[in-house]
RNA sequence: GUCCCCAUCGUCUAGCCUGGCCUAGGACAUUGCCCUUUCAAGGCAGUAACACGGGUUCAAAUCCCGUUGGGGACACCA
């Protein structure tokens, strides 16, 4: 069996978008898988809604969510003469025919049709006008078979059939010498030799209209897949009003790209009951067979839930590294540099199993930046009374007398203190967690203290007791 | 309207191809309990589905037909 070569083909008309990622995601992890080619091609022919800004999109998308492709990026326009040249070889071959309908006419016709409940399909006038010197304004047309089946046997949906009739002439050259889609494409797959064309299943009905063109060119007919859509809660096409829908958008809202990935691939794509896996996971145990044939719903939520698994298990300096750019974004650049990546490693250590997103952890993190704390009102009004400054500073003077820190000692000597002022635990473990964080809710206080160090620990405890006694 | 695709808990899904082990499993969400210095995380338990109707069969979530529902496509967009 010869190499698989699959290609991921979006056009450049916005953002890269979540249904498009798990569409290349498919493709790549069974290139990956097969040990094929990965190819990315930017169809661009609509000159009119094609923007040099949304192919850098793209390639930025790609690039974060790690999908590397081996060809490309290849962009349609950079291959009109291609395109031409096999329109006019399939006008040479009788395949096709110079049409000469204007587009108003054409869409005028097209509403009739549909006023009268029929289909609005070409209706073939020029088919047998036999013209050879075409006015500059023709459109050259491909002679679709009328007779017949065209038979798609899906990777995903199995065995499709629909009769030639209900495929038109289409257009493959526009009148003003653009290929159109249908064609392009055909001619595309063809030359960069795609054993496997997967797509959205919204391309299920080009098929037919495909499969005719590539035999009239001779060419070898690839596999085709169709990939089942992404809904939103409603149960229509994902759009914007579900919420987010460019991968980039995640980015922002601090999702890690393997949550994403994991996420997205398991959408539709199923191996038992596990839900968590790795890259080399996804690529092994990758298969078509038990990709879902129907649509699904996007749910944030689990999203949301498997980011936290990421952020909970990925290598701390790694969950950093994709930190630090949010927090310096928070005003946290002078900050992020005094500080060294093993402690910034160890904050994430930290925060971890409290925050869902990157963004959610930036704020988990803010507290222990700087010398002091700064106190939320609230807390520090609950907290820092009179009746616990003098609790604040019995705590103090036992843990200045100890030369370092060790979580160890100092928690003993912080319970010792509780006992022998017959206190719970919380009337001096929240003035302490306030005094430090400046909040009600944080991590563990002895963790605290170990991310802060001995010196900031005191430093903070001293202003506790001063805004303690205050009040 | 025509053509095509699809149909298991609210959602993602396992099981379907190769009927019986399904009293339908897992995950998210949700509810309750436990743990606990706060907030989380974690542990345990609970609620919750084979769209409907006909067949075939000793036996159907699984095979067949129909109905209903949902989605998609019918451009000189991709």
């Amino acid at each position: 069996m010869s190499q698989v070569r699959v290609r991921f083909a979006p056009s450049p008309t916005g953002f890269l978008h979540i249904g498009g990622v798990r569409t290349a995601l498919f493709n790549w992890l069974f290139a990956r898988q097969q040990q094929g080619v990965f190819i990315l091609r930017i169809e661009d022919t609509d000159q009119s809604r094609s923007t040099d800004e949304s192919i850098q999109a793209i390639l930025q998308g790609m690039k974060w969510v790690g999908l590397d492709w081996d060809e490309g990026p290849f962009r349609q326009t950079e291959r009109m003469d291609l395109y031409r040249s096999h329109a006019m070889k399939l006008f040479e071959t009788g395949h096709a025919y110079w049409c000469v309908c204007k587009a108003e006419e054409l869409e005028a016709r097209r509403k009739e049709a549909e006023a009268k409940g029929l289909s609005p399909r070409y209706d073939g006038r020029c088919r047998n006008l036999r013209i050879t010197n075409p006015p500059g304004d023709a459109a050259l047309r491909f002679k679709a078979p009328q007779e017949g089946q065209t038979v798609i046997d899906d990777l995903i949906k199995g065995k499709v059939v629909f009769d030639n009739t209900v495929v038109d002439d289409l257009i493959i050259l526009r009148s003003n010498g653009y290929p159109t889609y249908n064609f392009s494409v055909v001619v595309d797959d063809a030359l960069m030799g795609i054993t496997h064309v997967v797509r959205g299943d919204d391309h299920l009905t080009n098929t037919p209209r495909q499969i005719p063109i590539f035999e009239a060119l001779g060419f070898a007919v690839p596999r085709f897949g169709h990939l089942p859509m992404i809904l939103g809660a409603d149960k229509t096409r994902l759009s914007k009003r579900h919420g987010a829908t460019s991968i980039m958008a995640y980015r922002d809202m601090g999702y890690l790209p393997e949550a994403m990935v994991n996420y997205l691939v398991r959408l539709g794509w199923s191996h038992g009951d596990q839900e968590l896996f790795t890259r080399q996971e996804l690529i092994d145990k990758f298969s078509w067979g038990h990709v879902q044939k129907s649509a699904a719903v996007f749910n944030p939520d689990k999203l949301l839930w498997m980011n936290a698994e990421y952020i909970k298990t990925s290598p701390p300096a790694q969950v950093a590294q994709a930190l630090v750019p949010l927090l310096e974004q928070d005003g946290l650049k002078q900050e992020v540099e005094a500080v060294s990546g093993k402690w910034l490693a160890q904050l994430v250590v930290l925060v971890k199993e409290r925050a869902k997103t990157l963004v959610e952890m930036v704020d988990w993190v803010r507290p222990y930046f700087g010398q002091g704390a700064t106190f939320e009102v609230e807390a520090a009004k609950k907290f820092l009374t009179p009746t616990t400054a003098p609790l604040l500073q019995k705590l103090l003077t036992r843990f200045e007398v100890l030369p370092s820190f060790s979580k160890q000692v100092w928690e003993d000597s912080f319970k010792k203190l509780v006992e022998e002022e017959g206190i719970k635990m919380g009337a001096l473990a929240q003035p302490v967690r306030v005094a430090l964080t400046g909040r009600t809710a944080s991590p563990g206080l002895f963790e605290v203290m170990e991310v802060l160090g001995r010196d900031r620990t005191l430093f903070r405890l001293r202003k506790g007791v001063e805004r303690a006694s205050l009040q």
